[in-house]
DNA sequence: TTTAATTTTCAATACATTTTGAAAGTTCAG
DNA sequence: CTGAACTTTCAAAATGTATTGAAAATTAAA
């Protein structure tokens, strides 16, 4: 397989995984074209390669932007904007679990919190069903909580390392 | 806040969630639904209390027992069937780890082995750029099965405990 | 300034997914 | 068997999401 074919074939791929993250596929395929590109694009590149439009470019870069995973950079002498992907994909995996948890589960448990003040009679089945329910969820996310925070602030090489060591044992 | 504004709620809240973690929003209200019934719920029950139609109740059950989120229950006596979700969110959690696993990074791995054997000379800038991020990928998505591998192995019990105090005591 | 290059916005449109409901299929009690 | 209860299927309709493209806004070179 050549460049130009692998290169199509991971821009289509990663697109199509991308959607299964919350992340559009056009959005997905913008951030495979930059990961794989020497050098950052113009958005003018960025259309052509993907054939898209300009509105659509310039949209996903912006979301991209927005979860950390691109930034513009200046070329000297040039006056348009360029775009370039960080490349370390384990920074790339700790910016996307930063965000989702902002997005997702930092929102959900004060909604938790209030739905575990249900009032009723504990003894009624269906009270106390809900109520236990609810906390179960309750402890699991703020377990989760803490779990990723430490995760997003645990540095690469300790992350690579200590973790899969630790779950490589503790699974013997 | 009495019980029945909070089971609306909480199954509004949780379709919500759901389409962010590519579950459709009826299929996570059915769940929302089952999790807070004390009793296994009908068909029926579930199209009434959710106001939707006899297919999409259906379908939707049908795929949440696919996820393994759900189980039929026969009850004695009863000619219809009967739903029943697990309860207990770790194992909930352990089964969409272990799915979405299945459906996604299981897929990954052999594309990147594919395109990690791109030919071309590796000093030409855009060859090497391109093979460095596959193998970069290629590594994290390896690393990501076993940990996910080992995960989905451990008992509830090692996860709460061991994993938390782990996490908490490589940060400090 | 002025003006041309560039970026952003957004209503209209295209595309994708979900839902409906009625028909077909299945199951089982009588 | 037969028929009523129940479940599944699927084409059509509704709803939701992404994309376009042209116009408006912004930027910076002249």
């Amino acid at each position: 397989m050549n460049l130009t074919e692998a290169k199509a074939r991971f821009i289509a791929d990663w697109g199509r995984f991308g959607t299964n993250w919350g992340i559009n596929r056009t959005m997905a395929q913008i951030h495979a074209l930059l990961l794989v590109s020497p050098d950052p694009l113009g958005a003018e590149e960025v259309m052509e390669e993907l054939s898209i439009s300009r509105g659509n470019a310039n949209m996903n870069l912006r979301e991209l932007i927005d979860w950390g995973l691109v930034q513009k950079v200046l070329i000297p002498g040039e006056r348009r904007e360029f775009f370039s992907a960080e490349k370390d994909i384990w920074k790339v995996a700790r910016q996307i679990v930063k965000e989702r948890k902002k997005r997702e589960l930092d929102q959900m448990i004060p909604v938790l919190k209030e739905l575990s003040e249900v009032d009723g009679d504990r003894r009624d089945k269906a009270v106390k069903t809900f109520t236990d329910t609810i906390q179960n969820i309750r402890k699991f996310s703020e377990q989760a909580d803490k779990t990723l925070d430490t995760m997003i602030r645990a540095d690469e090489h300790w992350f690579l390392g200590s973790l899969v060591k630790l779950f490589g044992a503790a699974a013997r």
